[in-house]
DNA sequence: ATTTTTTTATTGTAAATGCAACTAAATCAA
DNA sequence: TTGATTTAGTTGCATTTACAATAAAAAAAT
């Protein structure tokens, strides 16, 4: 049976379910662990590259990072080219969380990937990167407005 | 890197996104599908064991179902037997929807493993469903309050 | 140079989500 | 058998999520 997307589905919001409760500790509310860690990674990113990039709905990224800055997690700073967009850079506090969420992601690996040898490890990725860019271009089809017919 | 567990949760919003858009014209709302689909295939099943089956809290499981049953898709049957479980059931109506969200799931799926050759797209199954398994644990554990310590 | 389209960000509104707290039935323990 | 614990389900409430609509800057087209 071919139950890829369901196992990746259940997958996700175990995950995203433990990793919601964990970071609760932090004061971190529900799905902000994920932008925050992207923010990080790559400080400047604009609310548009960040949405696209974690795949949720643009409206939702946008309360998202508002209620991070809120909490004086991130910035958002004017860019000096460009007035329409708004760089999105962590906060030293923001800074300090992140190796937090990033030991609890990794923990969540270790338990995700027991058992399994590194070669299937690395199978598993390079076949979930697969995945996930042949499902990429679907996504930003449908979230336009356009139909598959199928 | 080990970014297994970011794939799988891009992979998983961009699909639920694209469900949930296309499964509007049938009437169904955020995450409707999800549940129905699990009632078709078992029927009879209890909600306390469809929240365990598809990963989600047991109280938006509830309310899901409940709206499901209010818009006339399941129902819910006492059992003779135990006065406090109710087994869940779907309608005529219900039944109609299955084969199509079953063809949506399936499209999604062919797009999903596209170049992903047989025996790939069966190894990436043996490989996730290991990956579930192996997480299935703190989820139920961090669920009813159980605290990892990593 | 002006109009059109695309990109980026925001807000109103309605709905889903999930923690906390509660009830009641069933099971377990003494 | 009684009492304690677990299982199953529900509801209040605060928050997140996401579609629709809007605005304004930037880029593309004429």
């Amino acid at each position: 049976m071919r139950d890829q997307l369901r196992e990746i589905g259940m997958i996700a919001r175990a995950l995203d379910s433990i990793s919601n409760i964990e970071f609760k500790e932090l004061e971190l509310t529900k799905g902000q662990y994920l932008y925050l860690v992207r923010i990080c990674e790559e400080p400047g990113i604009i609310q548009e590259k960040l949405a696209e990039l974690i795949k949720v709905d643009r409206t939702t990224a946008a309360r998202a990072i508002q209620k991070l800055e809120t909490n004086g997690l991130i910035t958002k700073q004017d860019d000096p080219y460009n007035k329409k967009i708004k760089r999105l850079v962590p906060t030293e506090r923001g800074k300090e969380l992140y190796p937090v969420i990033i030991r609890e992601h990794e923990h969540s690996t270790d338990v995700a990937l027991t058992g399994l040898s590194d070669q299937e490890a690395e199978q598993l990725l390079r076949l979930l990167k697969r995945v996930r860019h042949n499902i990429e271009g679907d996504w930003d089809a449908v979230k336009k407005g356009k139909k598959r017919h199928y």
